[in-house]
DNA sequence: TCTGACAGGATTGTCGGACAATCATGGAGA
DNA sequence: TCTCCATGATTGTCCGACAATCCTGTCAGA
C-alpha cells in the first residue's frame, strides 16, 4: 500500500495525517475538514482531498459522501468482521508461507527471539513492533502481494486500536504464547496445526480488543 | 463497494468507465488520460481524476505515479495470488453463512435451479449472472460487509476476465457440478466439506482462467 | 550502425479561486 | 415540545493555469 510515491505533495499530507492518527492527535470518529488541512499545512485544497482519498483507501480514514472523511473507527461489530476476515488470511499466510519458513527459518526465530526479550523487559513498544513484524512476514514470505496489501489495509482500520492497546501490557504480553505454538509447528511442518494456531492466536486478538471499554468504538 | 451517490457527475464517470470495460470498449492494459475523458465526457478533470481514484480503489483501474490510470490486467502470477485470497475468502463465507442457508436454503436452491437451466440451455449470459448471485450470495448471508466488500474489489480486478471467458462455454458450465457439491454440503450441514468444495470450485476457476492464451495476460 | 544526450510534446501534479449542492444547527412558530 | 426553515459550514464540481514529469523522436558522436 501506500506507494513511495517521491515526496508528492499529496504524499507528504498522508504521511502527516498518519503520524497523527499514530500518535493519538487525532482521535477516531474525529472529522477532517478539508480546508482546515490545507490551509494548516499550507497545500491546496485539492491535493488535501487527494490525500485523503488514498488513506480512505488504505482504510485508514473512513469516507462520507457530502460529509468529508472521519479517522476511522470501527464499532465491535465491525471490529468481529474484522477479525474474521484477517483470521483466514493469516491463516492462508501461514500456509502458503510454511515450506518456506521451516526451510528457513531463522528470521522467524529472531522475531520470536525478540519478543521473548521484550516480554521479559516489559518493554511493550519492542514487543508491539516484533509483533507486527512477525504477522507481516508470513504474508511476505507467501510472496503473495495482494494478500500482503489486503492484511495491511486491515490492520490500518484498526491503526487507533494498536495504540489503544498499549494501556493494558499484561493480556497483549499473555498472547505471546500462541506465538510460540505457531512456530514449533511450522517448525515441525504440520500446515494443519500452523493454520489453527493462527486462527486461534487471531480470535485471542479479537477478544482481547473486544475486552476495551465502549468508548474506543464507533456505533 | 462503490457508494450509491445519488447521480453524482463523478458516480456517472466512474459508471460509464466500468461499463466500457465490461462490454470490451476499454481493453485491459490501456491507458486512459484524463482530459481525454474529460472533454468526452463534458466534465473537468477535476471529476474525471476522482472517478479514476475511486475506480482505482474497486480494483478495475491501476495507477501509476506520473503516469495516470489503466484498465487493470494481472499477469498470470497475480491471477494466482488473486484466486488464493479468493479461495480463503470464499471458504470463510460459506463457513459462515452455513447455519442460516441451511436452515433456509430457498435462494441457494433457486440460484442453483437457474443455473441448471442456464446449462441447458446453453444460455451463458444467464449463467454467468446467475454465477455472480451465487458467489455473492455466500458473503451476503454471512453478514458481513467488509468480507463482501473485499471479495468484491478482487472480481473487479478481474472484471475483464470474466469479459473474455464468455468465449469458450463448455469449461465453464462444466465448473456448475462444483457448485452442486457445494450446495449439498451445506444441506448436509457438513462445513468442512462445504469450505473444501468451495475451495476446489475456486482452484478449478483458476485453473479455468489459465488456460487462456498469453494475450489476456499482462507481463 | 549503434548509443546516448537532448529537445519538445504530452500528460499528470498542484495550485487558486469560484460557485452550486448538500448537510447541520439553532431559532421561530405551531 | 415539536416541526419547519433560514443560515452557515462544508463538500462537490468546475475552470484555468503552470510546474513537474514522462515519453518519444532526433541528432551528434563513437
Amino acid at each position: 500500500m501506500s506507494e513511495p510515491d517521491s515526496i508528492s505533495t499529496v504524499h507528504r499530507i498522508a504521511e502527516a495525517v498518519t503520524e497523527a492518527v499514530r500518535d493519538g492527535r487525532l482521535a477516531p470518529g474525529q472529522r477532517l475538514t478539508e480546508a482546515d488541512f490545507a490551509s494548516r499545512h499550507g497545500v491546496s485544497r485539492s491535493s488535501v482531498r487527494e490525500a485523503f482519498r488514498r488513506l480512505t483507501a488504505d482504510g485508514l480514514l473512513a469516507f462520507e459522501p457530502n460529509r468529508g472523511v472521519t479517522v476511522r473507527i470501527l464499532s465491535r461489530r465491525e471490529i468481529d468482521n474484522l477479525f474474521a476476515v484477517r483470521g483466514a488470511l493469516e491463516a492462508l499466510a501461514v500456509r502458503l508461507s510454511l515450506p518456506a519458513l521451516k526451510a528457513a527459518p531463522e528470521r522467524l526465530l529472531a522475531l520470536l527471539a525478540e519478543m521473548d526479550r521484550a516480554v521479559a523487559d516489559n518493554d511493550m513498544p519492542a514487543f508491539s513492533t516484533a509483533n507486527a513484524a512477525f504477522h507481516a512476514l508470513f504474508a511476505e514470505v507467501a510472496d503473495n502481494p495482494l494478500l500482503s496489501e489486503t492484511l495491511t489495509r486491515l490492520s490500518n482500520s484498526i491503526y487507533w486500536l494498536q495504540f489503544r492497546m498499549l494501556v493494558d501490557r499484561r493480556q497483549v504480553f499473555d498472547s505471546h504464547a500462541e506465538h510460540r505454538r505457531i512456530v514449533e509447528a511450522i517448525l515441525a511442518g504440520d500446515a494443519a496445526a500452523a493454520e489453527e494456531a493462527m486462527r486461534t492466536h487471531v480470535d485471542g486478538s479479537r477478544k482481547l480488543v473486544q475486552q476495551l471499554p465502549d468508548s474506543h468504538f464507533a456505533g
